[in-house]
DNA sequence: GTATACATCTCGAAT
DNA sequence: ATTCGAGGTGTATAC
């Protein structure tokens, strides 16, 4: 029985060369000591210090340190891998679009591992599409005589969730999986400002679970309306069991 | 010489279950056959997979498959671990607000990691913070007779990153690091919305090295302004030699 | 490719 | 504890 992984301890810099250079199906991590250099959309530096590399088949790679879920430095898939030992091993990880370079110093690496990972089944619940789904297929949660017209409606200034109409009128409503702040205030705005240039008749609303003080108070002064729409998590839970 | 990781193949469940409640300052790795269940904000379900789960001291948990940057489940640090051995090895992740729980169900263990990460020292360039600074050290980069007034300056409807005056009257300005888009033309709408109702002497403009087409369209709808400012990434780019 | 918005966003700061 | 906005956001999707 050939094992899922392989497990090196104290390679050299040739050996840790070899496999990254062609290891393509595995997840390789090495831990060592490594210092980080970032060039791109920002820069940074990260100075020698004991941390955790991970390099996935598609070019994903990051850097871990002891806290928080966010790496230290990273690069997103599509990147391309060199490495090169001169007094240390440097493995530098390219990306095109935008053009960035992550450069990992390594003078001493403890291990590396091998893991053959799978991509897996996965199936989420409780998305923001799925509310609006749940709109379309209830459309009186809404109001006694809503009825949808177009999801993902198109304007000049961002997509509309979902637009309907009532016996009072068009009616814009941007959906929020959970609270909903400024931001999702002046989205509606946006797209109710534009729908009213060539059609007056016409309402704007947020659909959340909730929505914070400050962003009430703006939704009143825009003339907006608020759905409180719980997310019915049961039925999710339920999936669960 | 004692060695900063320890590394255990094909380890029983007691082994895994000891380590996870009493090491607590290694950042540990499991690479194993599992599934996840997540209920919380969302819910999701992860069947039989091999992944790698990655725990470290501070609570953080995640779960890497063998593509992309974001894990397939995680949860925040802060969380609270719990192990029991049934049939299969399982571990809880529990999350107290928002309230959240991740269990993992690991049926094989092919292989644990322990390693002392540290936490490292970290510095990153070129943030919007750091335009900022820029132009109140410069403040002629906006206008000749621009001067500034209040950094970070609340209102109810979000915070000015920088206000400041011309001859003209009070000015209102957001920055992006970034090209700005849509949103960010909505900020400083509801900025200036805000001011304008105690002062209507005032402008409100975006300063950012680009800006899409229908977010500058918007800006000129709103008689909003655009700041051209190229992040100067050179000085930065030094720093990295 | 460009742009728009979602996300179990994460994270820090300020109230 | 809440809320807000930044982020090297990453990621999918539509144009």
């Amino acid at each position: 029985m050939v094992l899922p992984y392989k497990i090196i301890e104290m390679p050299d810099f040739d050996t840790v060369k070899n496999i990254l250079e062609n290891e393509k199906n595995m997840v390789i991590n090495i831990f060592g000591l490594c210092s980080v250099f970032y060039d791109g959309r920002a820069s940074s530096i990260a100075t020698y210090s004991k941390r955790l590399i991970s390099i996935k088949p598609d070019g994903t790679v990051f850097i871990h340190n002891n806290k928080k879920m966010k790496p230290v430095n990273w690069q997103p898939s599509g990147s391309r891998i060199k490495v090169d030992i001169n007094e240390e091993l440097i493995i530098s990880v390219i990306r095109r679009r935008p053009k960035e370079v992550l450069k990992i110093v390594i003078p001493i690496a403890y291990y590396i591992t091998l893991s053959s990972l799978e991509e897996g089944e996965f199936r989420l619940y409780g998305s923001e599409a799925e509310m609006v789904k749940d709109v379309i297929e209830n459309p009186s949660l809404i109001e006694e005589d809503f009825s949808p017209i177009a999801r993902e409606y198109n304007t000049p200034y961002g997509k509309i969730d979902l637009l309907g109409k009532t016996s009072r009128g068009l009616l814009v409503l941007e959906f929020k999986r959970a609270q909903a702040g400024l931001d999702a205030v002046s989205q509606v705005k946006r797209y109710v400002d534009f729908i009213r240039e060539t059609y007056p008749n016409v309402r704007g609303g947020i659909v959340a679970p909730a929505i914070s003080k400050s962003a009430y108070n703006l939704l009143i002064k825009y003339e907006l309306e608020y759905f409180n729409f719980p997310l019915n998590r049961k039925k999710y839970v339920e999936l669960l069991r």
